[in-house]
RNA sequence: GCCACCGUAGCUCAGCGGGUAGAGCAGCUGAUUUGUAAUCAGCGGGUCGGGGGUUCGAAUCCCUUCGGUGGCUCCA
């Protein structure tokens, strides 16, 4: 990691040469040991990558000139991980000086701060953060240097056992090792494998931000534990910038927008994690569901729709109830049939496949279906639209021969990539979910499944990385997930092959060679669920959807009263020509009409009064505040076909 | 499901060392006839999430239940 400037370079270039080699940019210079360490100091070193292996700083004094070195600071990924990690322990350290009761487990450096685990009886609350972070300051003050000690294993069971951390003495029994290191700043003692920042003052830029519950070692069956989350920057300014993005985040949370907007509604009456679409919701809906089924229709789809419940039978031999029980929700009975609220699509979408007798000749059939479906989700963990106990997938069952298999996932990678990015989601982050210690169906099948998801995605040149042992049961996966314009990714596509239906089912096609053959099948869905996919929508847009998608795409608004026939006239018009217009002939002041439309987001909003009448003309005002000059009508529909058209 | 916090008018929130509720916005009515992010005035609206308890008296204290939020676990 290269960590210093160009400028700095040149400085140094100046200056003695010996034998340690040091890396900047992509060149090696050589420096003087008392220069490094000057050097090091001048570019706030935190930490040195010694040979390619991170070390603490301090070793710089234990250099024989034969080595590489890279110098780590704060500004590096690496050197930020340091930092927060070092600030985890100074706030154990905090923790442990207000509340010597407390014992410390954990603490990590995590994306985007750290977090440390204690177990405490009483909770932490606001007042208790403010303290720790108050006597945080005073530590990262006083400069206490971070020390690293080895001892034995043995030895460091003692300590801990003295000090009465018994979790410290839980993660010692199970390392191997028989040396361990510890590192002590300022009396504060914790088993850490480092490397840490030479000492607290380093510190330039952190706050705690909230107290969770954590179980120990992440296992519900264990005790639960306060964990604080906290986040370290290089600069004040780089954690002022973060705690802004994180203001963002809250402006554009689609729960609030949803509310604000009247997208969506959920209410306790009706249930927990239960939409209601109110009409502007349903409307982007709607949108996004014709553009849906039009294009599986041209990329060679067939649609069905499926009922909502089917006999339990059906789901005993699908196998769901014996894999999927814990999601379902009760069977109801029904002259004295079981039934069940669907979980899934795919056992219909197997019974379109045998309405008939397949021959190969047919294959590969595609079934698609907006399938609403039932899971029951455990409460803590429903969240607005992106997590949910009634959903709708844009699913699709797609039934091929083993030769078609990787052809069929290149056109659904295509078709995936063509449909997100109309959304202006172009950035992706693809995962190849391997097989798993339990899973169905032989060894080859999984193999070559597995080779064809990657061949589609090399043959793509779509980088991806390996889950290994992620997939599901029945077959390998290709997870998709999107990044929004705060570059925050959210899994919404996958693309399943499943050996495990087809089978159960025993579902056939007639193969040219007169023989039966099981088909393979791939279950995939591009935006995943449309609740999700609208909430990710929402917040991607920050709730102003481009023209083409927003529920209101214009308000026409007249200056007074004496202008509303005019604007009725010009409304009528933008409906006749199929917009979803809006009239406003309130009997207000054009500059709140405005405030109330940019409020609701609309994406144009047309002005009209005395100049316009007489003109025959009308003046358009956009969402961002561009003012279109006073333009003929036909002009305006023109502009707005035009953006509608091309999705934006 | 677990831990913590929260739940007052349609929305955002104030009131909470106990004495049966307020503001702004929205809504309705009227005045105003308006030129690019809020014209003025009046009116209506809540058994303070539900249930139970303590108390002469509970939005306020306690218990319980439902829901929400942040995490943890889970996400076939």
């Amino acid at each position: 990691m290269i960590i210093v400037s160009l400028l700095e370079y040149y400085r140094f270039k100046n200056l003695r040469r010996f034998g340690i080699k040091v890396k900047i940019k992509n060149d090696f210079i050589e420096l003087m040991p008392e220069d490094l360490e000057r050097f090091s100091k001048e570019n706030q070193a935190i930490a040195l990558k010694i040979n390619g292996e991170i070390k603490d700083l301090f070793y710089i004094s234990s250099l024989n000139g034969s080595e590489e070195i890279e110098i780590i600071t704060s500004q590096s990924k690496e050197g930020l991980e340091i930092l927060r990690h070092s600030v985890a322990h100074i706030m154990a350290h905090a923790v442990k000086d207000l509340f010597p009761e407390v014992k410390v487990t954990i603490g990590p450096a995590i994306e985007d701060g750290f977090y440390y685990d204690f177990d405490r009886d009483i909770p932490f609350t606001e007042e208790d953060l403010q303290k720790i972070e108050k006597r945080m300051h005073e530590i990262v003050k006083s400069k206490q240097p971070f020390i690293r000690k080895e001892i034995s294993k043995d030895e460091a069971i003692k300590l801990f056992e003295s000090l009465g951390e018994s979790y410290k003495i839980e993660i010692l029994k199970e390392i191997e090792d028989q040396k361990v290191s510890i590192y002590e700043e300022g009396g504060f003692i914790d088993l850490c494998r480092g490397p840490h920042i030479p000492h607290t003052g380093m510190v330039k830029a952190f706050k705690l931000l909230s107290v969770a519950g954590a179980y120990w070692r992440g296992d519900e069956r264990n005790k639960m534990l306060q964990r604080i989350y906290g986040t370290a920057f290089s600069t004040k300014e780089e954690l002022q910038d973060y705690l802004n993005f994180l203001e963002e985040v809250k402006k554009r949370d689609h729960r609030r927008l949803g509310k604000q907007l009247k997208l969506f509604e959920i209410t306790e009456e009706v249930g927990p994690g239960l939409i209601i679409w109110l009409p502007n919701g349903a409307i982007v809906r709607k949108i996004i569901e014709d553009f849906w089924k039009d294009e599986h229709l041209k990329a060679g789809y067939q649609l069905l729709y499926t009922p909502h419940i089917a006999r339990l039978d059906l789901w005993k031999k699908s196998g769901h109830l014996d894999f999927y029980r814990d999601n379902m929700y009760s069977p109801m009975e029904i002259d004295q049939i079981s039934y069940q609220i669907k979980p899934m699509n795919c056992p219909f979408h197997i019974q379109a496949y045998k309405s008939e007798l397949r021959s190969y000749r047919e294959l590969p059939l595609r079934f698609a279906e907006l399938g609403t479906v039932y899971r029951y989700e455990r409460s803590g963990v429903l969240h607005g639209l992106l997590r949910v106990r009634g959903f709708t997938q844009d699913d699709a069952h797609i039934f091929c021969t083993e030769e078609q298999l990787e052809e069929e996932i290149q056109k659904v990678l295509d078709f995936t990539i063509f449909i997100l990015s109309t959304f202006g989601f172009n950035d992706y982050d693809i995962y190849i979910s391997t097989r798993p210690e339990k899973y169905v169906g032989s060894l080859e099948n999984w193999e070559n499944a597995t080779f064809a998801l990657e061949e589609a995605l090399k043959k793509r040149n779509l980088p991806y990385q390996i889950d290994p042992g992620e997939g599901v049961f029945y077959g390998p996966k290709i997870d998709i997930k999107i990044k929004d314009v705060l570059n925050r990714s959210w899994q919404c596509s996958t693309i399943q092959v499943d050996f495990n239906i087809p089978e159960r089912f025993d579902i056939k096609y007639r193969g040219k060679d007169g023989k039966e053959h099981r088909p393979i099948m791939i279950h995939r869905a591009l935006m995943g669920s449309l609740e999700r996919f609208m909430g990710v929508l929402i917040e991607h847009y920050a709730g102003a959807f481009p023209i083409w998608l927003a529920p209101i795409q214009i308000e026409v608004m007249s200056i007074s009263e004496k202008h509303v026939n005019y604007a009725k006239k010009v409304y009528d018009h933008l409906v006749f020509n199929g917009f979803r217009a809006k009239l406003n002939i309130e009997n207000e002041k054009i500059g709140y009409k405005i405030r109330q439309a940019i409020l609701n987001k609309v994406p144009y909003i047309v002005i009209v009064g005395e100049k316009e009448i007489k003109n025959n003309t009308i003046t358009v005002r956009k969402r961002d505040g561009e003012n279109l000059e006073s333009i003929d009508f036909e002009k305006l529909i023109e502009i707005l076909m035009k953006d509608i058209k091309d999705k934006k």
